[in-house]
DNA sequence: GACCAGATGTACT
DNA sequence: GTACATCTGGTCT
């Protein structure tokens, strides 16, 4: 059984909001399409400690990101548009910056893109990890129950979480709609930031060590 | 803890 | 037919 969404407490601070559920959550407003633009390194940098807001039917449900990976195009072996890859699968990566890019693997499991750059530059930005913020019932429900360490702590788990499968995919993240990125404020030590090899990605050869996977280190939740 | 096999659909060769 | 930007539950240490 699913807990009803939590009361309004607060006031939303944005033009374009809907009526959201949510408590303690000082800003969702939507990241500007700006912010994806930037390069693909810095888009992953700055996506840590930012808010993945998801609108459920239960309510909101928001995570706080602390790992993510980059995938740098056609020039990374590692990356789904390697050596210009346009399939009908990657089709949102060669999109506007903003955008959600969702695919299918395992035979099970879906993983969550942001797309970052521009029309033709096909990069983008793994979402690997989070913490809970709010939502917490509907997420452990989608989860079957499993909770604690292990309730955001993988690409798949984030987006079964989440409810995120290929229906999202190409999902505008600038307005708030099913799912956006928000800065409510948090900070941290820039120093937190923990960089290295990509996870899973053996057959990409070198590109693998690459160092483009980013992990905010637990302390700056201390 | 580490390690491994199985699950299972889609993309691509 | 093969590989896959993974997770889970089992075994062993």
């Amino acid at each position: 059984p699913m807990n009803p969404a939590p009361p309004v407490t607060q006031t939303v601070r944005g033009t374009m909001s809907p009526s959201l559920h949510c408590r303690a959550l000082p800003d969702s407003t939507p990241l500007g399409r700006g912010f994806y633009q930037n390069e693909t390194v810095t888009v992953a940098r700055s996506l840590l400690g930012r808010l993945l807001l998801r609108q459920l039917p239960e309510g909101l449900a928001a995570v706080r990101l602390v790992e993510v990976e980059a995938y740098l195009g056609v020039e990374d072996p590692a990356a789904h548009t390697f050596r210009g890859r346009r399939t009908d699968r990657v089709r949102s990566m060669w999109g506007e910056a903003g955008h959600l890019y969702v695919y299918f693997t395992y035979g099970m499991h879906h993983c969550a893109n942001v797309v970052t750059r521009g029309p033709e530059v096909p990069e983008a930005v793994l979402l690997r990890g989070a913490r809970p913020v709010a939502g917490v019932e509907a997420m452990l429900a989608r989860r079957h129950g499993r909770g604690g360490a292990s309730l955001l702590d993988g690409p798949a788990k984030l987006c079964q979480a989440l409810d995120i499968d290929r229906a999202l995919d190409g999902a505008d993240l600038v307005a708030p709609g099913r799912v956006w990125i928000a800065d409510d404020g948090f900070r941290f030590d820039p120093g937190l930031v923990i960089s290295g090899p990509r996870i899973g990605v053996g057959y990409a050869g070198e590109a693998a060590r690459w160092p483009l996977r980013f992990r905010l280190s637990p302390d700056a939740f201390r």
